[in-house]
DNA sequence: GGCAGTATGTCACTCGGTGACATTCGTATC
DNA sequence: GATACGAATGTCACCGAGTGACATACTGCC
């Protein structure tokens, strides 16, 4: 239910965009009135970012999988390219990434999003190595990651879909890499 | 009068809270209608990031205004260096910040004007160093530096503003500096 | 059949934000 | 000094996102 009206709403968005898509144009074409809308989704925005939440979750788990003797940047490198590859793999995407991107709302929700996500795997990351990772460095490698993924976001959406993603992230976690000093090691 | 609004509302979100406190309240405090408020403010959020268009543009004109040879991490790591110790020196940034962290809506109206702050950061960038910094890469290292910034005010945040914001964003850049590989000389 | 619980609809309301139009006010000009 | 003009402001009506309260179905269950 949730899903098929996240594909109408997205539909829409896509069509007629996304500030000119009333709630009320979303329910009534769902069938449902706009207060039941608002009892599957908490605002309008959050139609597109569904599966965000449960999303975290699964990537804070991965996080806590892998080996604790791994370095915490490596750690990211894997889970966030795995998540990044099985996210943006569909066409869909770049219409997607479009709509948000040229939405301040949507990209404000998404960034909600992403910095909600980004704390969990910070907790995740430190859960991992004991206390071998204070508070900051794991805010700030999570960050760097994030910067990593937005950039890539970004020059794939600039390229119209066509860069490597993959290829990107991996050269963008290989040039950031943290050069080993002070207690490094997570 | 913007400055006089500004601070007028400011003091009344920290009294109240942000959400509690009602445009129409402002203005009338302010003794004016909700309808002057928005002639000078576009968004109720707006009220406190008044400064950010002009400081963006200040700081974008100090990265052009770098050497050309400058590695281009050292020239963020330099004016972003300058740019944190000259807002967040005072002692009310903490109440401000803590107020726009527990404020969704604030932080994602900052959010986004750090955004804008980043494009121009990455335009200028590219313009200082002629041909040699491909847009991906600015986009990385300016994301990058964002992300730095980000973990120091965290930090700060956390540490109640005790922590010594200079030296944390000296040691983010530092562990971060890409190594070089590749056409890495911007 | 009756009963509880859940999904939904309806209604009224708040608040952020905008467009249209009237009004005021300071000021330059004749 | 009257006047005319432009900028700042106020008023009013409106839209759209959300929310709370309450009524009303539609279930399954005893």
């Amino acid at each position: 239910m949730r899903t098929e009206l996240a594909e109408l709403a997205l539909r829409m968005f896509l069509d007629r965009g996304f500030d000119e898509t009333t709630v009320d144009d979303i329910a009534r074409a769902a069938g449902m009135s706009k207060r039941t809308f608002f009892r599957y989704f908490p605002a309008k925005e959050d139609v597109l970012f569904g599966g965000a939440d449960d999303l975290a979750a699964q990537v804070a788990d991965e996080i806590r999988a892998r080996p604790a003797g791994e370095d915490a940047w490596e750690c990211l490198r894997v889970v966030l390219g795995r998540w990044e590859r099985r996210i943006h793999a569909s066409n869909e995407e770049l219409a997607n990434l479009r709509l948000i991107e040229s939405t301040p709302s949507l990209q404000a929700r998404m960034q909600q999003k992403r910095n909600q996500l980004r704390g969990q795997v910070a907790d995740a990351l430190r859960e991992r190595s004991g206390a071998g990772l204070d508070a900051f460095t794991a805010d700030l490698l999570t960050s760097a990651a994030g910067a990593v993924l937005d950039a890539v976001s970004r020059e794939w959406l600039r390229s119209g879909g066509a860069a490597d993603r993959a290829a990107l992230i991996d050269h963008a976690f290989t040039l950031l890499k943290p050069s080993a000093r002070g207690p490094g090691r997570g």
